[in-house]
RNA sequence: GCGCCUGUAGCUCAGGGGAUAGAGCAUCGGAUUCCGGUUCCGAGUGCCGGGGGUUCGAAUCCCUCCAGGCGCACCA
């Protein structure tokens, strides 16, 4: 519909041009849905924006647009005015509204789907937290906002492809395989130095006795150094294969787990910084090897190589993500803790290095998570080992609450995540508040099929008997929702699905409050038939919505 | 010191150039014989952190200051 009104206005503009004899680049058109309902169901600020190109006053302009009515197909738009200091304000045919519902009808679980991603390749890649322990709730967020990410940009006609990264290289893996070996020598009685920035959580002594109990000893007496290899191989292993549970009983499962390990292997780190090096990006300093990255936008050079002859972290990521580019991704979108916001112009400096355009890299920061009970902060300490894990949480609210507290901000603002409310049954939860619309429309066919009334199909409902104002918001907001697809797509956002479901039932809930759906009368049966349908439309979209949030939609509570 | 994020109602937060700044919770008052109890309606509350600028128009963009968080390794 918005896109109807924003022909029309293009046609307008242009036409108007040619009668006024001028020409110029329009400006772009911004339609938007105005917030008081007087000022119609669409807007735009064309005639205002465009008044200096067309050196005549805004009202001149809009009165010209509105004039041009007759010669470009309208008959959508019921009326116009002119408001404000220069709006062009429209109204729609209310037949327009009824055509937009039998359209949720006809579409069903496809209603929403949108072309606008083209078929893309887009690549999100998120969670890819390192293999040294089990998830926490940081990393929860993370798993939902990049999952609903790729949800949403599918929806929206993206081909899209999910990846975690794991980071099976480097110190931190040689810390966690002493950590396990340290405990393991303890099971068998052995005194060794626990390593300084050991692992200390108890997961880790589960892993140790595992281990002492399917190989027993035999690590025993053999020198450090050699059992090392098998207790990082088995730990990491191990819990990696916990992580991948956790987010499958979490709903987020991946198309791809990509290994660090796999770029050394395949010589994927050297090519990358040899290719870099035959575009002289590389030099020598204090025996390291530096990149270059200041040359496109980063505020210092980064090192590649170590003088002890060892890469970097960064020279793995920049391996990894010309994989990704040679993978043919038009888009990459990394979803990361916003502790590592600080590492974006380096990646976007070897994307450009690369002879890319750095705007195919987006970056979805995601910040940081405290849980509440009950008002009261729970406390995490990472480096206590007692922080709270995304399994407990999962465990304690169940993965629907959680997976919608988790997107009730946008991504890089803080959350506040009170794990008493996100268990409550009221109201006030509003996980509870939306999936209790959908229970309650479920509750009202099966009311209407005790009576043998059953769900009309578009052709058995006089949709023109749906006439309250309450009615005709509520037909606006549902056929609203292809739009909040595009434009959380287009924003990288998926909070605003959450606040427009919200706003979407919240109407619901009104209306059924006040008016009946399945009446008594058996007068009132065409009306029954047109609320049932209208209902059945809002049916889908809340399916739809919640599906695209990974969120259950229960026909019960 | 530099960079990024944040500062909006009592609380938690939307809105990120447009018209009278919104929602939920909390508070107070009312409705609800019902399809579903856990629902609904109404009411009040705002120097949009301060100051300057750009603009026909600023919560929104720019500058500056203040406050909070997070980054700023030859760590990962």
């Amino acid at each position: 519909m918005k896109t109807r009104v924003y022909q029309f206005v293009k046609a307008a503009a242009l036409s108007l041009q040619d009668e006024m004899g001028v020409r110029f680049e329009l400006p772009d058109i911004i339609i938007e849905h105005p917030k008081r309902r007087e000022y119609g169901d669409f807007s735009t600020n064309l005639a205002m924006v465009a008044a200096p190109l067309f050196k005549t006053s805004p009202l001149e302009i809009a009165k010209g647009i509105i004039a041009r009515k007759n010669n470009i197909p309208c008959g959508f738009i019921e009326r116009f005015e002119i408001a404000g200091p220069g709006f062009i304000n429209f109204f729609i045919e209310r037949n327009c509204w009824y055509e937009l519902l039998k359209e949720v009808y006809l579409k069903g679980a496809d209603y929403g789907k949108s072309k606008m991603g083209r078929g893309a390749e887009v690549q999100v890649e998120f969670v890819s937290a390192n293999p040294t322990g089990p998830l926490h709730v940081g990393h929860g967020r993370g798993a939902v906002v990049g999952d609903v990410l790729a949800r949403i940009l599918s929806f929206a006609g993206y081909s899209v492809s999910k990846e975690y990264y794991i980071n099976d290289v480097g110190n931190q893996m040689n810390l966690l395989g002493s950590s396990v070996y340290a405990r393991y020598m303890n099971v068998f009685g052995k005194d060794v130095v626990f390593p300084d920035n050991g692992y200390r959580g108890d997961y880790i002594l589960d892993i140790a006795k595992e281990i002492a109990e399917k190989e027993g000893g035999r690590f025993a007496s053999l020198p450090a150094e050699e059992a090392l290899p098998f207790f990082i191989e088995y730990a990491s292993g191990s819990i990696l294969k916990g992580i991948e549970l956790d987010l499958k009983d979490f709903g987020v499962t991946f198309d791809r787990w990509f290994s660090e390990k796999e770029l050394f292997k395949g010589g994927k780190v050297e090519k990358t910084i040899d290719k870099m090096r035959s575009k002289g990006l590389i030099y020598e300093k204090d025996g390291a090897l530096w990149f270059k990255t200041t040359l496109f936008g980063d505020d210092k050079d980064r090192v590649l190589k170590k003088a002890d002859g060892s890469t970097t972290y960064f020279a793995s990521d920049i391996a990894y993500h010309e994989d990704k580019l040679e993978r043919g991704f038009e888009r990459i979108i990394d979803v990361w803790g916003a502790d590592h916001h600080g590492y974006k112009p380096r990646i976007e400096a070897f994307i450009k290095a690369h002879g890319e355009d750095g705007k195919k890299l987006d970056v979805v920061l995601v910040q940081l998570v405290s849980l509440l009970r009950g008002g009261e902060k729970v406390s995490m300490s990472t480096r206590a080992g007692e922080f709270v894990t995304l399994r407990d949480v999962i465990d304690e609210v169940g993965s629907d609450a959680a997976r919608f507290f988790f997107l009730l901000r946008k991504s890089d603002a803080q959350l506040e995540f009170d794990l008493e409310l996100a268990k409550k049954q009221t109201p006030e939860n509003p996980v509870f508040y939306v999936q209790y619309a959908y229970a309650r429309i479920c509750s009202i066919f099966s009311v209407a099929e005790q009576r043998g009334i059953a769900v009309p199909s578009f052709d058995e409902a006089d949709l023109a008997l749906l006439s309250l104002d309450e009615e005709i918001e509520l037909i606006k907001s549902i056929t609203m929702y292809p739009e909040m697809i595009e434009s959380c797509a287009a924003g990288l956002a998926p909070h605003h699905l959450v606040f427009y479901l919200q706003e979407l039932v919240s109407l619901f809930h009104s209306y059924y409050n006040k008016n009946r759906v399945v009446s008594e009368q058996p007068e009132e049966m065409p009306l029954t038939l047109a609320r049932l349908f209208m209902c059945g439309a809002l049916k889908t979209v809340i399916k739809n919505a919640l599906g695209v949030l990974g969120i259950t939609a229960p026909e019960k509570m």
